[in-house]
DNA sequence: TCCCGGCGTTTAGAATACTTAACAATTTTG
DNA sequence: CAAAATTGTTAAGTATTCTAAACGCCGGGA
């Protein structure tokens, strides 16, 4: 019953929020049918606005009072990561990967590039986890087991399941393979 | 980014919360330092509060902005759960479970009444996801399984590990077996 | 350079929220 | 049962927010 509270400081919030959506003052208050100085004085604090004010506003962006006061948008602000910027991750020899925004709090998706050696797999007690998962393989072949499904996956090739249904990776092939996987929720 | 939006009525919202909490509008009133007015006012939809008495009165409760928009209070009413009325799931002939709460929606933990037959096993490839558990043997024994460690639980016995950690549930002996587990968060 | 358009800010007045103090209805208590 | 305390609601006045219209600032184009 207790999520972690957001800064009250309503103003500097509304700004933030305004500025990440790329609105001015004058646009956002044409969309929700205040004015311009109103939200002026709200960013600057010299007023608390109403829900009613708060929330024609909000509908401008759009967005809903929950996912104003829930959010932390200061901690979501990178958009764009150099390949460098990538987190490495290692397992063993065999398997590594490069995971895009490692740095943000509160992710609800994890996007990895992930590189299989000749011979690597990731065992045969099956990986089961919540969530959902899928990729595509960028370079060389990959088989994939799936419950009681197996195919050895060519570049260009995709999967998609629920992650609760036991999964192995196994790379085959005498070159070494790439893929991009994208899992929902973040396991790390 | 898009919590489900709760209702903006905000005056029955509040009014509902209130009385969960089971404050008369005098009495948060003088906790938030706010007239009863005020609140019955808001209450009825005659005014729209502005952020900074709503986050008065709400700290007098105490709750957060965030948490008064996100939570769904209307569907969490049920507190009380006759033995008849907790959800009946079976895993084959020798596992059975009883839910707390299966009617609940947006739970944030699950609590079982679990039974082992003699003989009962989780299997061999071991039980991984996210969360944590946690349990206490009523009756008979168990041999639980966590990662490298084992042991046999006796009635009055108990156990809490990360659930990614591998896991089993085993009944070796006789007579079967009854315990009490929690997780969080609930994986069905 | 000057003008134009857009930006955020400010001010005076209209609209709204909040307080104070009373009221009626219900519950508690002696 | 009657007195007293407690509950939610309401009316009038005060405090605050919001609107309308102006201000000063900056950057781009004749």
């Amino acid at each position: 019953m207790s999520t972690t509270a957001p800064s009250d400081d309503i103003g500097t919030r509304l700004r933030l929020v305004r500025q990440i959506y790329g609105l001015t003052q004058r646009e956002l208050a044409r969309r929700a049918g205040v004015t311009n100085g109103a939200i002026s004085l709200i960013e600057q604090n010299r007023v608390s606005p109403s829900i009613s004010s708060l929330k024609k506003i909000l509908d401008g962006i759009p967005l809903s009072l929950a996912d104003f006061f829930t959010h932390n948008f200061a901690a979501s602000d990178q958009v764009f990561f150099a390949a460098a910027e990538l987190t490495e991750i290692a397992f063993g020899e065999t398997v590594s990967m490069r995971m895009v925004g490692g740095n943000l709090k509160e992710r609800a998706l994890q996007m990895l590039q992930e590189t299989y050696q000749p011979g690597a797999d990731t065992g045969e007690e099956m990986l089961r986890h919540q969530g959902e998962e899928c990729g595509i393989i960028v370079s060389g072949s990959l088989t994939v087991t799936v419950g009681a499904q197996e195919k050895t996956l060519q570049p260009g090739d995709a999967y998609y399941f629920r992650s609760d249904i036991p999964h192995r990776f196994r790379n085959p092939g005498p070159a070494s393979c790439q893929l991009i996987s994208a899992s929902s929720p973040p396991s790390f």
